[in-house]
DNA sequence: TATAGATTAGGAATGATTATCAAGAAAGGG
DNA sequence: CCCTTTCTTGATAATCATTCCTAATCTATA
């Protein structure tokens, strides 16, 4: 149920509208498994909208988290990265180099409640910190004990 | 076995030097549960470490981050949070304040995997975005169905 | 106490994100 | 289809959290 043509519907349900810049951004980060930074997302959507603001990006990402329809997260390397998978899923974040990769391996239950606290929620994130492989093998020429 | 202590014991072990700021840094976030910013800690801080820079703030949160003793997230208001509550808990978030708060109502298995795919893990996130009962409010009175 | 090496203060620099506002589209009613 | 209203965009300036840089200072160790 979630195609562009429902992202429209929705825009219009709330006195949004439909333009080709909020289509096309929301496009280029739909099924994208690579959590893109706005500059990311930038440089992609370039060619096909030559005249697009960084402005514009920043402003359509803020209102498609805003209402749920995108995720945002922070892995620690001073970029707002966007995820639009909203299925329950956890992501893998190293502390050293900021590396981010889907961790399919954790066990997830995919029944989000609808109201937590009074607060009505639409979205869940989940991350796991620590080393990623080759981080591990440089620390492990440490002297200290921070990857046993 | 988490005190100031043991923090210092830790710093040693991997080389790193026992200073006033990061003890006072590292005692002023524990037992937190506000989830402050750089700039609530050092607000807080200023008072008993006067000459403290922002710097030296920033230096040590990201190396408390780094080395797995405290947690920073991002809450979409354009400030990283830090939190040294690293029991398992979720956070609710809200997509329209930023405002945050504990879940505690969210069970958690209270085991943390040491090793996911090649990664080894050291502390673990979870947040519900949504809205709080206050923006649930004001957000009902739009014609949009964004609150059903 | 002397030495080597890590850490800090301070301020300048960086750079991602937002604000501003005039110009340009969409929605909706006639 | 035209008009009006309202929302959105683009361009650039402004903001402001965070990081960089360097000399001075402190910690650990002998």
């Amino acid at each position: 149920m979630q195609g562009i043509e429902a992202l429209a519907q929705r825009l219009r349900t709330q006195g949004g509208k439909v333009t080709s810049q909020r289509m096309l951004i929301w496009g280029a980060l739909a099924g994208d498994q690579s959590h893109p930074s706005a500059e990311d997302l930038f440089a992609r959507l370039k060619p096909m909208l030559p005249g697009l603001s960084l402005a514009t990006l920043y402003h359509a990402l803020n209102e498609l988290v805003e209402w749920g329809e995108v995720r945002r997260f922070d892995a620690g390397d001073g970029h707002i990265h966007y995820d639009p998978d909203l299925t329950p899923h956890a992501e893998l974040v190293c502390l050293r180099c900021h590396a981010i990769v889907d961790a399919h391996e954790v066990p997830q239950v995919d029944t989000l409640p609808r109201e937590i606290g009074g607060y009505r929620i639409l979205m869940r994130s989940e991350q796991y910190y620590g080393y990623c492989p080759a981080c591990r093998a440089a620390l492990a020429h440490t002297p200290g004990a921070l990857v046993q």
